[in-house]
DNA sequence: CTCCTGTCCTGCCGGC
DNA sequence: TGCCGGCAGGACAGGA
């Protein structure tokens, strides 16, 4: 469930608690997440100070004095919850990774699904590896524009909804965020992303950037909320226009809900797809 | 190579 | 009330 704009939030909410300060411990209460954790992984952070935190699409990357990176992916219910002192730490399930810095910070990794991950490598080998090595460009970044999208797209004899979901082809969007913007583009999720024309890529484009910013912006006011308790804040679903809104009127809408008994819910590569057919021809 | 399906995992919700 | 089935989905393996 965390996409771009989930996972930015969270990385706004750990760089100021972590960085600059030091790991004094750290403690596993799992074997493993979704892969086995790396060889003496809570010996390796233990003492080391954390210098950045970045995000690539879904994922995060936190950079340490000794040259060490973590990659964390927070799966579909991966949660960070931070405390300013170990007495503010109430343990809740799921809680299967916790950071205690030295100046008292705890951070806590909870994650019921188990679908995330925490992979431990050499900084220098961060843009070779396997997470990163295909990865498409950064939506909301400036190698992301329409005619470039257009470049990928015209080969591809997918359905634009499955393309989007590719990491390969733009960086970070899921499932959410590519049902929002092919509404907010006015394009079919059935259509094959090859047939798309010029116009309508550039108008995906445009919609992508648009939904994610103003995800991250809605995100940001309720960071703090996201950030220590409740994943689903961090959600936005009151802002959604079509998903999850099967049988609804989308907003700005202009069919008539009788007829077309609103928006629709498909199933393509295995994914739930939301969309109006009298808006996304 | 592309495209699609099955798999992992647990919580939750609807049906009986 | 409780149990069961189905669903949610990001990444990846493997098959066509």
């Amino acid at each position: 469930m965390p996409e771009l704009p989930e996972v930015e939030i969270v990385k706004c909410a750990l760089e100021p608690a972590m960085c600059g300060k030091e790991i004094e411990r750290c403690e596993i209460n799992i074997q493993g997440l979704r892969y086995v954790f790396a060889e003496n992984f809570a010996g390796i952070l233990s003492g080391a100070v954390c210098k950045s935190v970045t995000r690539r699409g879904k994922y995060m990357i936190l950079y340490f004095d000794h040259d060490y990176a973590l990659v964390w992916h927070l799966g579909m219910s991966g949660r960070v919850k931070i405390f300013d002192t170990k007495a503010d730490y109430e343990p809740e399930k799921h809680d299967h990774i916790l950071f205690y810095l030295k100046d008292g910070t705890v951070i806590v990794y909870n994650d019921a699904r188990r679908f995330g991950f925490m992979d431990l490598m050499r900084a220098d080998e961060i843009e070779t590896a396997r997470h990163f090595a295909n990865m498409g460009p950064e939506p909301l970044g400036n190698h992301f524009y329409g005619q470039a999208l257009y470049d990928v797209l015209k080969n591809k004899k997918a359905p634009i909804k499955a393309a989007l979901l590719d990491q390969r082809v733009v960086a970070g969007v899921g499932n959410i965020y590519a049902c929002e913007a092919l509404y907010m583009a006015g394009i079919n999720p059935r259509k094959s992303a090859q047939s798309l024309s010029r116009a309508k890529v550039e108008k995906l484009a445009a919609a992508i950037k648009d939904v994610l910013r103003k995800a991250i912006e809605a995100g940001g006011s309720s960071l703090k909320d996201y950030a220590h308790t409740d994943g689903s804040l961090g959600y936005f679903q009151h802002m959604f226009s079509v998903y999850n809104r099967e049988g609804q009127a989308c907003p700005d809408c202009t069919c008539d809900i009788s007829r077309t008994k609103g928006i629709k819910r498909i199933v393509q590569t295995g994914r739930s797809t939301f969309y109006c057919s009298a808006r996304q021809k």
